[in-house]
This record gives C-alpha cells, structure tokens and sequence, in this order.
DNA sequence: TATGAATGAGCGTTCATTCAT
DNA sequence: CATGAATGAACGCTCATTCAT
C-alpha cells in the first residue's frame, strides 16, 4: 500500500508536515502517560487518542500497531534518559562528589518519573517483548555506565577508591536503590507504615544510600561511627 | 438469603466443604499464577477459570470480584513468604554468616519467584489499591526485618558490626539490590547485552551484594583490594 | 473455563433450557438469512445478531466464534436438504418418471432456496475451509447419490436406461444445469437479456433439462425430433 | 476542477500517460486478484493497493469506488474471455470435432480460471449490481452463444444434428456442466471424497460430458452401449 | 499527476459481571 | 453448592472514503 509513514520522524517543513509531526507527537506524549499510568494492557489505544484529541484510527497510521506504539514509547523514554543523563554528567576530577552527584542524580530522577519504571515494570511483565525490537538497545544505559566508569577511574587514580570495581556493578547497586524505593513506593508503605514521600524520609534514604555506596568504593572507608 | 462465602478460610471438614475448599484452592493457585504472567489488567476472570477448571461464576461465588480475587491472592503471597522467612531465619549468633544467609535466600527468592514481583509491580503500578484492603499488612515484612535486627545487633554485640544503622536500611539496601535484579531481568538483559540468569552471571552478582552489604555494616571492612 | 456450551444441541426439557434452544435457534436461523444474503464475510456478527433479537456475545456463547456459526449453518443446512431429499426419493420402479421427478426435484429446489447456493459459493470462496470441519461431511450427497443409483438400476432392468453409466455422473450432470441456472441468475440475465425467473422461461429450461438427461441416458432416445 | 479520468482507457501516448496508464493497470490486475480470492466484500482497497505496490487514493482517482472499481474488473475479464473465445472459434465445417473442441475449451476454461467462476459468484450474491452497469453487456455471451449457432447449424446441414435445438440451450448445457465442476470444486471434494482436480478425475468428466452433449445434439446417437 | 493526512463507522472478539434457578 | 444463560460495554483493529495541497 505505500501508504504508512510508521515511525517517520523528523522530515519535511511544509505546514502540513508539521501538523502531522504534531499529532504523532500528541499520540506519544498521551500514549507515554496512558501507559505508565495503566500498563501496556490497561492502556486502551481509545483512551490515548482521546487524551491526544485524535483518533484511534491515526495510532495505527503513524505506528502500525499498539504495539508499534509501545516501542515508540520505550524508545523516545530512553532517549531523553539518556540527553539528560548527559547534561548532568558530573565533572570526574573531585571523584567522591561525583558520585554523589550520580547517585543525588539517579534517586531524583526514578523518584520523579514513575512513568518511566511503570513502563519499564510492564515491559518486564511482558519478558522484554517490546523492548528487543528496539534498534539501539544496546547503547542506551552505556552513557550511564560509563559516566560512573569514569568517575571510579578517577577516585582509583587518586588512591580513593578501590581498584577492583566494575563499573557496571556499582551502577547496578545504586539502580536497585533508587529503583526499588521508588518503584515499590505503594507497597513498600503499607507494610512497612510510612509515607515514602515525605521530605524527610527521601532524605534519609538518600543520605544511607551515598554513605553506603561510599563505603562500598572508598579504600578506607570511616572505621566506626 | 445469599449466604454468600466470600473470604471464606478454612472451616468445616465435610466432603462438601473439601470439595468447596479444593474448587476455592484451584482458583487461587490459578489466579496467581495468571496474575503474574499477564498482570492485573490483562489476567481475565476467564483465563483464571479455565485454568482452575472452574466456571467464571465460582470467582464470583468465593471472592465477591476479580478484585476481591486479586487481595487474597497478594495476601496468599506475602503469608507464604512470611512463612518461608521464618523457616530459613539463621542463627544470629555468627552475624556475619547469617548476613550472607539472608542475603542469599533474599537474592534466590525473588529471583525463583517472579510472580511475587510480578504482582508487587502490578499492586504498585495500582497504586496500592488492593494492598491497602489487607488486614494483616503491617505485619508481613516485619518478620524479615526483624530477623535482620538481631543479626545486627548480635554483630554490633560482638564489635563486628556498626551500632548507628537501622534494621530497616539495610533490609531496604538487601531487598534492593535482589528486586531490581530479578524485576529488570529483561530490560537489563537488553540494554546490557548480556544474560543475567547464566550462573556466572548469578554468582557474580550475590558475591558482589555480599561483599558490598558487609563493607556497610562492618566497623573494619577490608582496608583495601 | 468449562463454560460454553459450544455445538450442544437437544438436551434438557427444561424451561430455562428450552428458553436456551429458542436464543441457539433463533441466532442460527438469523445466520442463515444473513450468510446467504451477504456472504461470510459480508455477513457481520452485528446483523445476525440483530435479526436475532439477541447479542453478540451469545454466538460466542453458542457457537465460539464466526467460523463455528458458519459451520453450524452448512451442518444445518445438508441435514435439511438431505431429510427433504429422502421425504421426496420417488418410486424407482418406473424410471423415466422417477427421473423426470428427481429432476424436477432438483431444479426447483436449486431455484428457491438461493440461500443453499449462495452459502455454497461462499464456502467455496473460502475452499471449503469450513466444511472440511462437518464430521458427517461424506454423508450428505450419499443420499442424493444413492436414489439415482436406485433408478438408474431400475431402468437398466427394465431394458430403458444404458447399463454403462455411473450414478454419481449423472447425479452431477443433473446438479449442474440445476446449479448453474439458478445461481447465475443475475449475471446469466444481463448478459443473455432475458428474466430466467419468468414461468416460461423456467418450464423452457426444465423441459430441455428432462429431455436432454433422458436423451443421455435412454438407450433408444427419440430418433430425429 | 477535479477533471477526473475515471474510466480513462487507453489514450495519449506521452511519458506520463504511459506511467499512468500502468498505474491503472497494476491496481485492475490486482483488483481482479483479489476479489477473485477474497469476493466483493472481503477484499479490501488496502488489499488491492497494497498488491499493486500503490495507494489507497489512487483507486479513487482512477476508478472513482470500490465499485467502480468492480465494474471495471467485471469489464475486463469479459472482455479478454471474449477475445479468448474468438481465437479459438473451431471450424464449424466439422460439427461434432468442433462441438467437442468447444466443450473442452469451456471445461478447461473454467477450471483454469477460479478467478472469473469467484468473481462471478461474487456478483451474483450482490444480485448482479455491478454488471448491470456494464455498458456492453449484452454483448458478452453472444460471441460464445453465436459459435455455437454456427455449429448446430452446420451439423443439421450435414444430417448429423437435430434441427430443433436452441443454441442457447445448448450453450447452457455446456456451460452448467464447466461451471458447477470447477466452481464447487472444494465442496464437492468434500462430499464425494474425490480428488476432482486429478487428471483421471477431470478427463473421465470430460469425457462423460463431451459423449452426453452429443447424445443431446445427435439425431442417431449411438443405440445401446 | 499524485500523495500524505485524516475521518468515523464498523469489524470480530473478549471484558467483568449479574440473573434465575 | 453450583450452574447455564444472559448482558452491554469495551477491546485492538480495519473499513471505504474524503480533505487539502
């Protein structure tokens, strides 16, 4: 049919190029927002091209499918991760605030973003089906790796950190803090009888966390306390 | 009358009311094990009947409602965990032992019971809307957290272990590192390019929670590497 | 699930079974209307549930799926086609009107009920996807088969009919020019500008169909004319 | 000015006439293609347009609708069908050869061109809508019926036909026994459980109705057998 | 001459749930 | 204690067609 302009970005300039650049952007931003709040099976594609004052039936001409849609999601979710982990890559040559920054950065940035670990939890529910057809997987989370790969170079550099760390596992250990507080925020507070939220409980949190992961890199962490 | 059993436990020992208990027992097994796979939104009523071998009526019957069905399933759940928790609690006579102990059972339960995180994802992606309708849900993670406190107040007794951290934190920092690995498994697997349930993979990773959780709550963790 | 009732037929006695029968009736007499007159894929689950007074979701109810309505039509349809085809088998002891009547039969019963034809070409439309699906799918022409033999043996008996000629030939030579008469109505009207609905022109055809199968199967056919 | 050229026909003969012209004959190939196999109703303009590597709105503009559309594929097939049956138009000097040869043109015909027998059908459900727009349609069928007018002609001439016998007759003896074989060749398949496609199948049928229609049209058809 | 964008109704099917015994 | 029957809304998706350049 020669027809579908699925997953057409950025092309021409005329007037109506841009009006059909705007509703696929609409159908996106409300596809990201439907989808986080719902899952992927609770977001109906009417209840995006509502939210987008569109149409059920421009979801299928701009993505071919619900799920095409998906991907697109997950795919401009993690590119504006990734700019924005860019932006705030800390400087490397004071290694411990550095790092501090990452993890201040990483805990902020799931707390306040839901959308993106709900997305990324119904994508897990769904074994990764959406995610592998995703071009440049691969690369996405790398700029987070490295930046932390540079960091623990430099501390290892100045004697303080330790030398026999990967940077790939000290960025798992500070993603699982920030990702399970945030993520589990509901359960979390009915059984442990908090509120998660408060001012001072992220500060507690927080605080535990850089002291923890710390101690975890420094070659002479404090002796007690 | 409508004398309806709903929430129902275990009451008389007639045949009548085993054969009630096995169709009520079917349908929660059913139902968790669905609820896992497709979440809350895309388990049907349907697909949990026919897995029972059940009619859609007896979910209705037994548990008043699909969300009726989904609290007893979550409160199924946590009191099997909390059971398992008690069962496999250490000796916290030698901390640093029963640290590793409760490391490791946290890391390979999440990691063997995808369902649990399945449906802890679910509840908060609801945010916590049938979580909240349990009666016993202050107390189901207690018993872990508990079990931490006295390893590290046995270890803090025996001068291994600092005195100023909080059975909660370290709790939270174990439970973090153990539900992101195993929640994230596919996305991870993605954007890692690797396979994170390979042995290899597995035993890196406990041996570098280990060692992290033990350079946090030692007073003399290892000076250098 | 253990829920549909798919393909039941006369069960209970009931009156809420009864009430049953009549919506299982009602919905495939309404599909036969709607499949002939549309075809299946013209013939939308909306219209014959519509015609029906009934809804939907009851022909999933009844009958699983579109495919398993259509299904049940045809089986409907060569059940009723044979019991008429057996009430009407003439008295094969005189062959030439015995003949002549299973002619007669045939051309008529072709002609007014163009929902058996319209059904037939659809199914084959389709290449017989949904009849390879008819369990007693061998029987039904039997019937039709045999009461030809019947006559055709008669005759030979008797000296009047070729003793070379197979019944299932001569079954198709009849059910060919009832057939295509009456299934290419419109088509056979635009083209040869004529009204093939017409009273002469029906006697026309059936007479020149009777003299012209006798004239094939006699062994002294008219000499000259 | 919306100067459309539906029903533009073979015209200038520019660069651009020419790329238009196989615009057009791309989607009329395709149509015929499609409605053959999935009827009116089931094959969809997106189908067509997709098949014929074009777009959807190409169909409007040169065709004007989907019926429109239908027509002209209609218009097409009888054409070429005509123009098939003038280049074999066998030597009438010849009857009972020529007679044979066309009822095996017609046999072969038919059974090699599923296409025009779906296509047919087709029409015949919607009660002839479409070819009834067709301008020449009174045209069509004479060239085969006149053929065989020529035919019966000659062999009363010769002695060896019977002298009160309607060409048209004939020619929908002829046709009927073509038609029915091909068009439900998957029903009848079913029903008889016979492979009517193999060769022994289709030369015995041949066979069977060359020796009948000659029976038919004979003054001294053979005596006995 | 040709096309990308948009439309609203309809498709077959499944949803969670209630009714009537 | 258990069930067959029924319901109306919603599901993801495709339909033939028109608009605006």
């Amino acid at each position: 049919m020669v027809r579908s302009p699925v997953k057409n970005t950025v092309r021409g300039t005329g007037v109506r190029e841009a009006a059909a650049q705007e509703t696929r952007g609409n159908i996106l931003r409300a596809a990201t927002k439907v989808f986080a709040r719902y899952g992927y099976d609770g977001g109906s594609v009417d209840k995006i091209s509502s939210l987008a004052k569109s149409h059920d039936r421009m979801i299928y001409y701009y993505f071919g499918s619900k799920e095409g849609l998906f991907v697109a999601v997950l795919e401009d979710l993690y590119r504006r991760m990734d700019e924005t982990e860019i932006k705030v890559a800390p400087d490397p040559s004071k290694p411990v605030e550095a790092l501090e920054s990452v993890i201040r950065f990483k805990l902020h940035y799931y707390w306040n973003n839901p959308d993106f670990l709900a997305l990324l939890n119904s994508e897990n529910l769904h074994r990764g089906r959406h995610v592998s057809k995703l071009e440049r997987k691969g690369e996405y989370s790398a700029v987070a790796v490295q930046n932390i790969a540079r960091i623990l170079a430099s501390g290892a550099e100045q004697g303080l950190f330790r030398t026999d760390l990967s940077a790939r596992d000290v960025f798992l250990l500070i993603a699982s803090t920030a990702y399970f507080y945030a993520s589990n925020r509901y359960t979390l507070a009915a059984f442990l009888g908090e509120d998660l939220g408060a001012d001072e409980a992220l500060q507690h949190w927080e605080a535990f966390v850089i002291d923890s992961v710390l101690r975890v890199v420094r070659t002479n962490p404090p002796a007690a306390s």
